[in-house]
DNA sequence: ACCTTAAGTATTAAATAATAATACATACAG
DNA sequence: CTGTATGTATTATTATTTAATACTTAAGGT
């Protein structure tokens, strides 16, 4: 990714990006060295890149502890990406409708290259811990949204992606096994909704239903995660299935 | 800011963040010219930018129209700025404890310069519109939380901002003269709270409240929106001023 | 309080890598 | 089908970035 064979690729645009991404959800804030570390850009340029962001306005520099925070403007950019993409303002209204109706956390996700990204999210009321999961990305293959995505798809893709797609191991009960993967994206298929349990979270129970595009293919889904103290997978396909196929009707892909 | 006395700054690297910006709520969608008119960069710069941005996957393009578009990788630094600010995860359950008792749309709002930012929201049931409003920044003058906001700072702060922060008319019923700005912000300091009703939406009312920090300034606002149809200010403030304070009052500033 | 080490900041010569000009190709409209 | 506009490709020139290093400030241990 350092040197391309293209006379159009500026690299210097590409390290200043590397120092924004050098920015997660476990690395909130980062001194000179930290950057130095993440990106494995010499100490140099990450002062020049990190200086220049600074004064675009796009990293806040503490002046005591002199590390950088991300800025303001990252949300900004959110705000135009949710502008630009239709399917969100399509989406909105009807998740409203639905987290009112059902009160459960709703989410919506997007297929992302091999992971799945979620776009938008109503938490419910028993959502006691911070949980701003919007623009999180999780691989496609462990998750319900992306299983059901990946459902609308030809065989051929779906073997090639369970053959190469990143599969991670978050809870001691995630599914790992990419044949029994398979067989959970073809039975979501046939059912036209996937459930999983225990996959990026112990006791959560979490189903999700495509919002199919003109060809049939699904680029978006919509996903509840519902708390397994209470309730079965059963109980919660027999109490939300419905609605969430409701849901997913009315939202243009 | 193209040019600059100084040897740490790397303007090829502010180029490409120019036409990250170059994209906002009514420009949803670029073309190759397109960029050059608004970011006033040569053609060929644009195009180099414009290529390596693609290639790294912070824009998206349309092969049939050749439009630019903003990526998923913008929605993932929204989730980055998410978890680097500690307001957000102490805020976001109190405003979702807010948001199911009282069934009303409800914003968090943090200064940003001379505007306000809203950082998170809560949509109630009667939000029809799509309005995914996070990342959307305001003139602070003009709304109720930045009002709020700027009532906690020192007399020489407010004349200051009064006096020359933007002031933008967005409805016929917008405030604009700045010495009743001034009085509607020092009445607030007394009040601890403010109202403005029709002054970016007509018939919205919006009530605010601030999230001080232990220093006594506020940098976070908390407000909500409710409809001017069915109830005037008075009725908001005596039903809603109480939990709200509530809910600011167990944010961490 | 001092010394030692690490981290951040500033400077500069060298040359790479970005630039801008322009030519070429493709799409679009009348 | 022709003309115009928009997008793509090429290249010599040099301005800009680079990397090395020196300097300064902060942090940590005894």
């Amino acid at each position: 990714m350092e040197k391309k064979q293209d006379n159009l690729y500026v690299s210097t645009l590409a390290r200043g990006l590397k120092i924004l991404r050098a920015f997660d959800e476990s690395h909130v804030s980062l001194s000179l060295t930290d950057l130095v570390a993440r990106t494995g850009l010499e100490k140099s340029a990450v002062q020049r890149m990190a200086h220049t962001l600074h004064l675009e306005g796009m990293l806040e520099r503490d002046p005591n502890t002199r590390r950088f925070h991300p800025s303001h403007a990252w949300l900004q950019l959110a705000y135009a990406y949710y502008w630009s993409d239709p399917v969100i303002a399509s989406a909105l209204p009807k998740l409203i409708e639905f987290s009112h109706a059902n009160g459960e956390t709703i989410n919506l996700a997007q297929m992302s290259g091999d992971h799945i990204i979620y776009s938008l999210r109503l938490p419910n009321h028993r959502t006691h811990f911070a949980s701003s999961i919007v623009g999180r990305r999780l691989p496609a293959l462990n998750t319900a949204a992306g299983r059901v995505m990946l459902s609308t798809r030809s065989d051929a893709e779906i073997s090639e992606a369970c053959a190469s797609w990143p599969v991670v191991q978050r809870t001691p009960k995630t599914l790992t096994d990419r044949a029994e993967i398979g067989n959970s994206i073809r039975a979501a298929r046939q059912d036209g909704f996937c459930i999983t349990r225990d996959q990026m979270l112990l006791n959560e129970i979490s189903l999700s239903a495509p919002v199919k595009g003109t060809d049939g293919v699904a680029h978006t889904a919509v996903q509840i995660s519902i708390s397994a103290i209470a309730v079965n997978e059963d109980e919660v396909v027999e109490k939300f299935l419905r609605p969430l196929l409701d849901t997913t009707a009315g939202i243009l892909g």
